[in-house]
DNA sequence: CACGATTAGTTGCGAACGCAACCATTTGCG
DNA sequence: CGCAAATGGTTGCGTTCGCAACTAATCGTG
């Protein structure tokens, strides 16, 4: 079932899922951070900071942190960087002053309305070179491995 | 057909391949190195460079790296770090005396004989949460992203 | 055969990361 | 009410990483 013999005594790392799972992750992202990247000088963390906080109204770094799984400190430094270039603004919330409400400037919001549209063309050409039927399988296993893993949102 | 509407303006992270790629690979990952980093100290690149040489007789640090994807310097210091915990040895090669042939000690061995079959199991373990046409359509899956992106071997 | 290009591998260095410690504020409970 | 615990967020610090530069050896071409 599996492409690879189980009973197998040495270990090849090249049909070892764990390790091929990496492996696509980093191509995919290698291959999405072109655009993140290299258009719009953003690096992982500052975009999925830009991500998370144009798709909602006012957000706190820690609902960020949570929502992408990233350190709190990474986040720290992302949203200081996304503010440093003018991207994104913070307010001091007035019902709890210890956090600070994340939103979008004009010019964050201008960039995200840019850059969604073209991720999640590039989203789109990456699973079209599965057929159909492939597609369903492939995220129906991998969200059985998230719940699996406890991973789910 | 995707879990999301594809004409959706905004981004829901939570719901990106790209995004949910990545953590369900940290995730795994996660799991795997309870093993090779609690029970055996290793670390992830020196974990990928006892499994690589470990399947083979003798290789090179740049066999390594190709094989594993990692950075040339990273698979050095991982060499470095292992030769002097004894798990692994190196020759000066004949042919060329640039390159040094990297092979297994007899610690290394026993360590690897230990580790395969813990980890070959967990891996089994990861996936037995699959039905076996889950399995069947996740690997397929894969293995087609693969190599659309030019990630085979 | 000689010399420039290439390859194997290591190392210096700056950037990024996460842990732990920290400050400020809020919450919960006696 | 008051004080300990918890929470939001930042910062210091040691570690790890990858790029670029380097050494040493080999290859390739005139």
């Amino acid at each position: 079932m599996s492409t690879r013999a189980p009973s197998e005594l040495g270990l090849e790392l090249a049909g070892f899922v764990p390790y091929r799972l990496n492996r696509l992750a980093v191509g995919v992202s290698n291959h999405l951070s072109d655009i993140y990247r290299e258009r719009f000088g953003l690096d992982i963390p500052e975009w999925r900071v830009m991500a998370t906080v144009g798709s909602r109204h006012g957000c706190t770094a820690q609902h960020i942190a949570a929502s992408t799984r990233m350190h709190k400190t990474r986040v720290s430094r992302a949203i200081a960087g996304l503010e440093g270039r003018g991207l994104i603004e913070r307010a001091s919330s007035a019902t709890d002053r210890r956090e600070r409400q994340v939103r979008l400037t004009k010019a964050g919001r201008r960039m995200y309305a840019e850059l969604v549209p073209l991720v999640l063309e590039r989203e789109r050409e990456l699973l079209a070179c599965l057929t159909r039927e492939q597609l369903r399988g492939f995220l129906a296993g991998m969200e059985t491995l998230e719940s699996c893993l406890g991973l789910q949102d």
